[in-house]
DNA sequence: CAATTTCCGCTTTTT
DNA sequence: GCGGAAATTG
């Protein structure tokens, strides 16, 4: 057993898992093993060592680690020693030992967990109460910035009285500070900060509890705040043995008040410490770690360390140019399935990893894994326990479990309605204020008549009142008849039940009920799984102190809603969907994991570094840690264009990426050659695929797509060619996307032509040089495009003028490429069962072989549609601007890239996602969700024109009004010039000339990326 | 007075 | 594309 526990480490690990000194740090950098070595540490001490394991404390920073830290735990020594271990996040530790002895600093039994939310609620009435002047959202994190630092509002006021200048605004604060702990206490609440600090108290008053703690390890010290430090202290005092294991270099909580000076500080502390520094790295490539290296060198403050590789160098890493963020999730899509498909079953769908910087950036990867057919988890983004319904429910639970936590009862009170408006719910605070009373036991008194409120409720209302109190006592009082470990299961059952949940969600959510009923039995389905945890949450009874006496039920349901509030996502179930996804994870989230393939999207400046980040070393090292996470393939990618949400300005590549560390990447993709194929088995330590592997692999790649990375050009300009029809499901007419560059432009007259203009090497700006009222084209615009991109070299390798053309294409590249492989592969292509067209004359449109539709020809081959003029009786654009629809253009969502102003689109009208009620129903006018074309005068459709030939002219309100004034000022003539993105020759003249004059749009607003008075996001507020 | 509708502004990272 | 505030309707 010791030696298959030491086997598979290097000397320096097997030192850390052996030592027997008492207080240990092995300090070293990513992928060296150090959580390996912790956990065989562990292994070590239970195995060998003797040590119980009720009397180990391994705390950990983030859920996902310490379920990581479970598993292989369980692996190692099995169940029955692992479910004894004091193990999990600091909070859920700490939360652990406040239940079992909280009464003894007096924090009453049931204490209830505010969540951000919860906190969030309670800032925001407090500083409307007090009418101050704060952002609840900046109140917030300065309390928890106080509190994680052992500040009070008592060492806040003390420190306020010293200094000469009493600021309102600290006072202010201070006032918040102070409300916002008595309502914690009030309801008998602990907020995360509270979890920590209330065990500082505990263990500092009764260090007994802790008396039979032998051991104490911590994982990614680094992350450690003081008040955290000082845990580390106490949960240790008996014996002072305690491991810790961290890199300063990826210190990524500093938001969350670690402190890496804790590393210093703990060796100052405990003379006796030692330090083992692992170096190699077992995890990545050897091209992976050197750019890593590069980017965290380039943190001079740092001390000098070096990255030791123990694999071949592999593939380089990737520095992928696209044209905006929808396309580089098409690039992501695309290249997932090349990798998978090219790979022959070396890498599969879990080997892969999207890593972003913030959680907003998945929408796009989502959405493009969703139509590429790609399975996928998003870990930590949009939280499951964060929508409606399921906190609806969970705050009906807590109510439950807690009937005097006002902040659960209040958010149910009026929920589903009781027509208990602001008003009743104002009254009734008054009542509970005077009286010292929760409101829950308020409106008990209010309905038996003992409390009379200022507002008298309605009939209807007190009823219903009623019947909510009877729901919450019914249920605490089926509670005592279950089972604990099924009590939070059938509870939520009960409350689905007596509220008629299922058809109140209907009634609500009409669009898309049917996802949240769903989600009610996804809830349902994780509280029935409850039952693995309850008892690895179970404290050791420890001599000389009593534990609270529980109760069963009233734990497990308190276990459950403290789950819900301490973790944030729902465990992907193993069992039930054994399905391989790929993930997509915040970075902060993918701390401590690893995959064969990582993706690390948008890293351009703004994301990381974030606009409102404080510390741009932390930034970096996010970046780093994100790089090494991946183990064999790394593909890094930023778009050249922000998404219209961000104005469509222009991003540059994050500067921890300059140029001086392109020669460390690749501009695209690399080719699946053999012996890269190779590389990457060797360090997965995998084995090889067989050629034959390999190309059956390469037969599930569809004619239309590539094996090599070539769909997109390399500097970032579109893709040209066929439509992909990805978003919308099955059609885009011709070469409706992107007008090509056509000659009758040449001589279109007035039309607002672009200059762009270098103003340094990393950044440009386009300029408009002629004020002409008229439209740009979709021509020129891809004119003024392509000259953007020309100047905006970002690499030293030159960009090829165009797509490769004349380049071998897929799988005919593959073949010259691959010798080893080719006659295998050839021959399962041609056994492929529809072997049509060879890829370069496919689908290949304006590129080789068929000609593109052209717009015209998709024009005259749309559906007659019933014209808006008509239905109105009138051409007036003034008397149809009413009857514009006010929402989101379905079709310009569908897709979501091309939408820029002057640019001309063909396009589905359809719902995708639109929830809000339309004021002209598109069905209405389109009920067969037909075919339309669009011009943009912006990017920002919240209107629409419909004119009599189906067209649609798209553009905010803004756009319509500026439009008309100058209209009138100057009426255009109905030729090609008076059309936005005129590129159609015919969409006008040809067919009897528009009644309705589309709009100009005011030049200056058509720069490129510049918006109307759009500001763009990362300028916006940085103040 | 409550419910519904519309409009505005804004999106770091986690326990 | 959402939550919250303001405006409007019931
Ligand atoms: N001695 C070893 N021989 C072979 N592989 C090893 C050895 N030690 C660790 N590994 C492997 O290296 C990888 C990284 O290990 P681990 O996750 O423990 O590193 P880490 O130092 O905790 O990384 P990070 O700091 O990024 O969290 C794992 O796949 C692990 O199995």
């Amino acid at each position: 057993m010791e030696a298959s526990l030491l086997a598979g480490l290097n000397p320096a690990q097997r030192a850390a898992v052996t030592s027997k000194v008492p207080v240990l740090q092995v300090l070293a950098p990513p992928g060296s093993g150090k959580t390996k070595t912790l956990t065989s540490r562990v292994a070590h001490l239970l195995a060998h060592r003797d040590y119980n394991p009720q009397n180990v404390i391994c705390c950990t920073f983030t859920i996902k680690a310490s379920r990581e830290m479970r598993e292989r735990l369980r692996a190692l020594v099995g169940e029955q020693l692992e479910s004894k271990l004091i193990l999990g996040t600091f909070h859920s530790v700490c939360r652990r030992y406040l239940a079992a002895y909280g009464t003894k600093i007096g924090i009453a039994k049931g204490f209830g967990i505010a969540d951000s939310s919860d906190s969030k609620s309670i800032v925001k009435r407090i500083i409307k109460e007090h009418d101050i002047k704060l952002e609840p959202q900046t109140a917030r994190s300065k309390i928890s910035w106080n509190k994680a630092r052992f500040r009070t509002v008592a060492s806040l006021e003390a420190e306020l009285a010293k200094s000469k200048e009493p600021a309102q605004s600290k006072q202010d604060m201070i006032t918040v500070f102070r409300e916002y702990e008595d309502e914690l206490k009030n309801n008998n609440l602990l907020d995360y900060d509270d979890l920590l600090l209330r065990c500082v108290d505990l263990l500092r008053a009764q260090p007994t509890c802790v008396a039979n703690v032998e051991a104490l390890l911590i994982d990614e010290f680094q992350d450690t705040n003081i008040v955290q430090y000082e845990l580390m202290k106490l949960f240790a005092s008996a014996r002072n043995h305690i491991t810790i294991v961290g890199d300063p270099d990826q210190s990524i909580y500093g938001f969350r008040s670690a402190e890496i000076e804790n590393l210093k500080r703990m060796q100052a502390y405990y003379r006796d410490a030692v330090v083992i520094n692992l170096e190699e790295n077992y995890r990545s490539g050897g091209a992976i770690l050197k750019l890593a290296q590069d980017v965290i060198d380039q943190d001079t403050a740092r001390p000098d360390k070096k990255l030791k590789s123990t694999h071949c160098h592999g593939a380089l890493p990737v520095l992928r140019r696209l044209p905006n963020s929808f396309e580089e999730g098409l690039w992501i899509a695309s290249e997932v399935k090349r990798i998978i498909a090219s790979t022959g079953g070396l890498i599969g769908h879990a080997d892969i990893a999207v890593l972003i910087r913030s959680g907003y950036l998945s929408s796009r990867v989502e959405k493009a894994f969703t139509n590429a057919g790609i399975p996928y988890r998003m870990v930590g983004g949009t939280r499951f326990f964060d929508r409606a319904e399921i906190r609806l429910i969970v705050d009906y639970l807590r109510t439950i479990s807690h009937p005097d936590n006002n902040a659960a009862f209040l958010a149910i009170i009026n929920v589903p309605s009781r027509k208990i408006g602001e008003k009743a719910i104002e009254s009734l605070a008054k009542l509970s204020e005077e009286h010292k009373l929760p409101i829950f036991r308020v409106v008990q008194k209010v309905l038996a008549g003992s409390l009379v409120p200022e507002k008298k409720l309605s009939k209807p209302s007190e009823q219903d009142l009623s019947r909510l109190i009877s729901i919450i006592n019914k249920a605490r009082d089926k509670m005592e008849d279950m089972q604990p470990a099924q009590v939070p299961s059938r509870l939520i059952e009960y409350v689905v039940e007596v509220l008629h949940l299922q058809a109140y969600l209907q009634k609500k959510y009409k669009d898309d009920y049917e996802d949240r009923i769903e989600n009610v039995q996804e809830l349902i389905a994780y509280a029935s799984d409850m039952t693995v945890m309850s008892t690895t949450e179970t404290l050791p009874t420890v001599e000389g102190i009593a534990q609270e006496q529980i109760d069963q039920c009233q734990e497990a349901l308190d276990q459950f809603l403290a789950n819900i509030v301490l973790s944030s996502e729902v465990e992907q179930d193993d069992k039930d969907d054994p399905k391989p996804r790929v993930t997509i994870s915040t970075i902060h989230s993918a701390k401590g994991l690893e995959w064969p393939v990582v993706f690390i999207p948008s890293v351009y400046d703004g994301s990381i570094p974030h606009s409102r980040a404080e510390d741009t070393d932390e930034e970096r090292r996010l970046l780093y840690v994100a790089i090494t996470r991946a183990q064999a393939l790394l593909n890094i990618s930023f778009p050249l264009i922000g998404s219209r949400d961000q104005g469509l300005n222009a991003h540059d590549l994050t500067p921890f990426l300059p140029e001086s560390l392109h020669y460390r990447t690749a501009n695209k993709a690399p080719l699946f050659t053999d012996s890269i194929i190779a590389d990457i088995a060797r360090i997965l330590r995998r084995e090889t695929p067989s050629p034959a592997d390999i190309a059956q692999g390469v037969t599930s790649i569809s004619n239309s797509e590539s094996l090599e990375d070539d769909r997109w050009p390399l500097d970032g300009r579109p893709a040209l060619g066929p439509e992909q029809d990805i978003m919308t499901g099955g059609w885009i007419v011709g070469a409706g996307r992107l007008q090509p560059a056509d000659s009758s432009f040449q001589s279109t007259q007035g039309i607002a032509s672009y200059q762009t203009t270098m103003t340094s090497s990393r950044s440009f700006s386009t300029s408009n040089t002629s004020m002409n009222a008229g439209f740009t084209t979709a021509g020129q615009q891809m004119r003024s495009i392509n000259t953007m991109h020309q100047g905006h070299t970002l690499q030293d390798s030159p960009a090829p003028p165009a797509p490769a053309t004349n380049a071998p294409r897929g799988i005919q590249s593959f073949f010259s490429r691959r010798p080893s492989a080719a006659e295998a592969a050839r021959q399962a292509w041609s056994a492929r069962p529809s072997q049509s067209a060879p890829v370069s004359a496919s689908k290949g449109g304006g590129r080789s072989g068929t000609q593109p539709q052209s717009l015209s020809q998709s024009v005259s081959n749309l559906p007659t549609m019933p014209s808006i003029s008509d239905r109105h009786g009138t051409s007036d654009p003034q008397q149809l601007l009413p009857h514009l629809s006010n929402h989101r253009l379905p079709a310009f969502n569908a897709m979501g890239r091309a939408a820029a102003p002057g640019r001309v689109l063909t396009g589905q009208t359809g719902s995708v996602g639109v929830k809000r009620p339309r004021p002209l129903p598109l069905e209405e006018l389109s009920p067969n969700r037909s075919k339309r074309v669009y011009h943009f005068l912006s990017s920002s459709p919240t209107q629409e024109l419909f004119d009599e030939n189906g067209e649609v002219t798209i553009g905010t309100k803004e756009d319509f009004d500026t439009a008309m004034k100058v209209g009138k000022q100057n009426t255009p003539s109905c030729g090609t010039n008076s059309h936005p993105g005129g590129s159609t020759k015919d969409s006008g003249t040809e067919r009897g000339g528009p009644a309705l004059q589309r709009p100009p749009v005011d030049p200056r607003k058509r720069q490129l990326g510049v918006r109307g008075s759009f500001v763009p996001w990362n300028e916006r507020k940085r103040k």
